[in-house]
DNA sequence: CAGTGCACATACATTACTGTACGGAACTCC
DNA sequence: GGAGTTCCGTACAGTAATGTATGTGCACTG
């Protein structure tokens, strides 16, 4: 087992490609594999054939089959809420934090496929998995979370704020689930976007 | 190969358990399968032992593994669609059809878990199939446009209408989706279902 | 320049799953 | 009561995947 390697050691210069591997590689890999075909899907012939190595590589690496996908959850988990934390709104221009947000939500998953693809898989693998659906289940909530403070600074009355927040990311939620199905709906991703603008601000008392 | 079997030729009485299985009972067993672990968790060797026979039972009745899984999408296609059809909006009292149908996609589905965990695991695998993906488009090319008729029922206006139902689909589908991770939101399901009501009701011209 | 540990390769054992060939019991139908 | 069909069991082959034990080149260190 290595010990938590702080940075690879020295890389010769960036020659040709990367003479040795390192944790994040196969995570990197392995994303790529399970936003292709889900975590069933993630096999470590395949990553090692990716990354132009033999398991033996992947062995060293990690304890098992199981330390991979436990790592590369926490990684996603991690990652989901610096990106919430990068997106979290100042309360100064709540409207355009609000279209920003939704496009986070929607038309930026729209053209980032891959993270899109990933989530889904790991919602899916949520469904059999305790430690996947804690960690949907955190990353939901923070998010939820997010979207109700994005509606107080929006003005709506405070009995309404988590019904409205919930509601906009089960539609958020619902809209990428449907849309994966790659359509060329990105027409009708932005009209569900003007609609949720038009009822969250609709339902600020005036 | 066998011929498109009529129906079961004659139990002996209904003795003990079935002596004699048919197609549909190899495919109720994978829709447990399914439900449980996903397609790819969907074997054979699995579905004979639940079923008490062996695999030679199921190369009699499936080509192979794909006969199955194609078979089973068809069969999931149509009783969505059968289910539709007996939810068709009549007109006659909209308010209550709203509920209705709010209710089998949110409330029912809470309860009726199995179909759920059936209908998540399809959506799942219709990423990365292209007949899944065929059959899931048509299933919610058809339930939006279900939605849309009983909004105009209600009275909505029409520029309106396409939206809210794209809308309202979009959330019971992410209700749906993050309802999976097995929460007592009931209560949440409630909520949605009730602000889905009252933004719909809402936008009708006064 | 000998030694040590890192990062990977190689080889082997084991398990799980599919598909197919064939055999056999039970039922049907005349 | 015999032949044919239906439905399932058995046995075999083949593939793919994991995990483990061990060998090996190489950088770095003193």
């Amino acid at each position: 087992m290595p010990k938590t390697s702080a940075k690879a050691p020295s890389p010769s210069k960036a020659a040709t490609a990367k003479a040795q591997l390192t944790r994040d590689d196969w995570l990197d890999a392995a994303a790529g594999e399970v936003a292709a075909g889900g975590f069933s899907n993630l096999r470590v012939l395949t990553l090692a054939k990716r990354l132009g190595v033999t398991r033996g590589s992947f062995y060293w690496h990690f304890r098992d089959h199981e330390d991979l996908v436990v790592s590369f959850l926490d990684r996603w988990r991690d990652r989901r809420f610096v990106e919430l934390d990068y997106m979290r709104p100042k309360g100064e221009h709540p409207e355009q934090e609000l279209h920003q947000i939704l496009q986070l939500l929607l038309t930026d998953a729209a053209r980032n496929i891959r993270r899109l693809q990933v989530e889904l898989a790991v919602r899916d693998y949520a469904r059999r998995n305790e430690h996947a659906a804690h960690i949907v289940d955190e990353v939901d909530q923070a998010r939820v979370e997010q979207n109700k403070l994005l509606f107080r600074n929006l003005g709506v009355t405070e009995d309404q704020v988590d019904d409205l927040a919930t509601l906009m990311y089960m539609a958020t939620v619902g809209s990428q689930v449907v849309q994966a199905g790659r359509k060329g709906n990105e027409a009708a991703v932005e009209r569900i976007e003007q609609l949720v603008a038009r009822v969250a601000l609709g339902q600020r008392p005036d």
